[in-house]
Parts: structure tokens; C-alpha cells; sequence
DNA sequence: TCTGATCCTTACGTTCACGTCAAATTAGCG
DNA sequence: CGCTAATTTGACGTGAACGTAAGGATCAGA
């Protein structure tokens, strides 16, 4: 509540220009995805977010850039797919392996067979959530054209009420409030 | 568990064979529309169904080939809009004030305002159903395509480590189980 | 160094949306 | 009329997803 809303300092680093390693704490996190610490840490309880990297136990958790970014996308899927935390977990397994295989391709000494089974199994679970994706999106199509058939109906019905009232007395005008 | 699948009798009435008042009771309802009877009562209990027409207290609900089909479409909201019973039950206001508009329509002797006034609600109610299953579903396609281009990119990475494997090795060929 | 704000862990509390159990009733069938 | 399956109300239990409170540690700034 006191005056704390901008607190440049540790933070302000800003290394050189470029891959910023920009270290805010969890209250930061929180507020730039619009949640709470509380759900952070739950939400690294359970295993759907990576523990912060080598952290010291006892010490403050740090955050970059991209770990706001990993939260928006899973609180996003969230709300979109509306599944289970443990159901996202599986499916975020996808994210996991994409960054897992980032890694193991930087690093030359990784067999070929290795990547492939990296990759081939992230396309797996990649399909698995588009398919999820089509089909909600699929039903919400449908839900959409229904409800727009009936607010026609409902429209026309207005429309009806209006020419008869207006056809026989003088306009009616009583403001909708 | 004991043989007991097919239970004509009570219900075969079929009276005519139109406008059947066909009644259901809560465990067919329930099998109907793929819950339990609990859930139904709950749904009940908090205001999102109605109370089984008129029940003497302590008798047997009944329901109709019409309840089937609203429950079927609270669940489909629930499960599409994924919002809480409570936003649901307000949402919902629609479907009731539609069936007010049906009953009074019927009636001659309801003012025109009011009709408007119904119908107007109903329209406005109509809307922000539709805008918030609008936004949900624009949302959800732009995941859609997002995910698309994931899988591209994937794709593209594993044909281009078949072309490098391929080109330097012979053909390898472990199953993909 | 001191200090206020934030964070840490632990643990218990809470809300939603039902599940489950019990004892008593009711409905349909033979 | 008797039997059994299904239903009723009431109450308590449960899992998921956090909220909240306590007591102590940490961090960045003056």
C-alpha cells in the first residue's frame, strides 16, 4: 500500500542489452500474469512449473522473461482447454520436451536417434492437443451459429411485435432503458 | 448389476404419440444425459434447474423429454464456457425467459410492452452469450493456429534430420511403436 | 547496519461440485 | 399384498485449487 508501485534497482541490471537475465521475484511474476504467489508455488508443488532453477531452499525464487512468458501459456491453456492442472501437466509435457530438445541440440554429442524420438514424440503430444483444440473450438462453432439462429428468431419476433403496435397506435416510445 | 436393462411399463405410455408427457424419473434423466442423480438434485438444489414441477415433497421427481434436452444444453454450457454454476445460473436466465416469452405468448391477455420488455431482456441476455462465447472461440483459434505452426516447425526439424541421416547412413530403421 | 517490504515454509482453512452412506419412502410388478 | 429396485432427504466426506495465517529468513535501499 505504501508508496511501491515502479522499483527499479535490482532488477535494472539489464546486463548488457540482450538475453536479459532481469531476476524478479515470485510478487513480480504474479502480478505480470495476473495471479498470485500463492499459485505459483502451488503450481511448482505439483510439478506444472520446473522448480526455480538451483535454488539454494530457504532462498527467494528468481524468474526471467521467459518463465512469464511459460506462465501465460499455461494459464491460457488452462482457461481455454478447461482441463485439470494434472491433465495440463501431461500436456504441457510438450513444452518440457521442446525445451529439452532446445538443449540436447545445442550440445552436439546427442545421437540422431535421440532427436528423433525427442521430436517425433513432442509432434505426438502436439497432435494430441490440437486435436483437443479442434474439437472444443468445433463445439464452441457450433454453440455460436445456434445462438445467433436464435437471436434472429428473437429479433424478428421484436420486429413483429413493432409493426403491429406501430400499424394500429401512434409509436410508442418508452425508453429502453 | 442384476438383469435389468430395458424397463418398459411406466413410462410406455406414449399416451397419443405426440406432446408425450413421457415422465422420466431422476435416475433416467440422469442416464439420459450422462450423470448422476445427485449432480441433478444439486442442480436443483442451487437454483440451476427448476424444481420438478409441483411435487407433493417426498414423491418421485418427474421429468419430460424437454428437461432432458435443457439439462443437456446447461451441461454443454458448462462444459464449453467453463464457467462457474453460479455464472451459469445467470447466464442461463435466457433459457428461462425464452420459456416465460413461450407461456405468455400463449396467453392473449399480456400487454405488448411486456412482450417487448421480455423479449428485449431475452435479447440482451442473448448477446453477452454470444459475445463471451465469441471471444472464447477467437481465442481458442488463435491457439489453434499457433499450435499449427508448432507442428510445422517440428515436422520441418524431423525431415530435416531424416534428409542428414539418410544422406550420410543407411536407412535407419527402428520401429516406431 | 538497520529497516521495511517481500519471501520462505508449514499448516490449516475454504469453496466448488459433487460422491457416498444411511434410514425411511415410494413405485411398479407379480 | 409383498417384494425389490429406485428414490427421498439429510448429513458427512472428498479432491481440486487455491486462500490465509504464523513465524522466521532475505533482500534492496537509506
Amino acid at each position: 500500500m505504501s508508496a511501491r508501485a515502479s522499483k527499479p534497482g535490482r532488477a535494472a541490471a539489464e546486463r548488457s542489452e540482450q538475453s536479459a537475465p532481469a531476476s524478479m521475484r515470485i510478487g513480480d511474476l504474479a502480478r505480470a500474469v495476473g495471479t498470485t504467489p500463492r499459485t505459483i508455488r502451488y503450481y511448482e508443488e505439483i510439478g506444472l512449473l520446473p522448480e526455480a532453477a538451483a535454488r539454494p531452499a530457504g532462498q527467494h525464487r528468481l524468474y526471467t522473461e521467459a518463465e512469464v512468458e511459460r506462465l501465460r501459456e499455461v494459464m491460457r491453456l488452462k482457461e481455454l482447454l478447461g482441463v485439470s492442472l494434472e491433465e495440463l501437466k501431461t500436456l504441457l509435457s510438450v513444452e518440457q520436451a521442446r525445451a529439452d530438445v532446445r538443449a540436447q541440440l545445442q550440445r552436439d554429442d546427442v545421437g540422431v536417434e535421440r532427436r528423433r524420438e525427442l521430436l517425433s514424440e513432442a509432434l505426438g503430444h502436439l497432435d494430441r492437443q490440437l486435436a483437443l483444440v479442434r474439437r472444443r473450438a468445433g463445439e464452441l462453432a457450433k454453440l455460436e451459429s445456434e445462438l445467433c439462429d436464435t437471436r434472429k428468431r428473437a429479433q424478428r419476433k421484436i420486429r413483429e411485435l413493432d409493426a403491429a403496435s406501430t400499424a394500429s397506435f401512434p409509436p410508442v416510445v418508452h425508453s429502453v432503458s
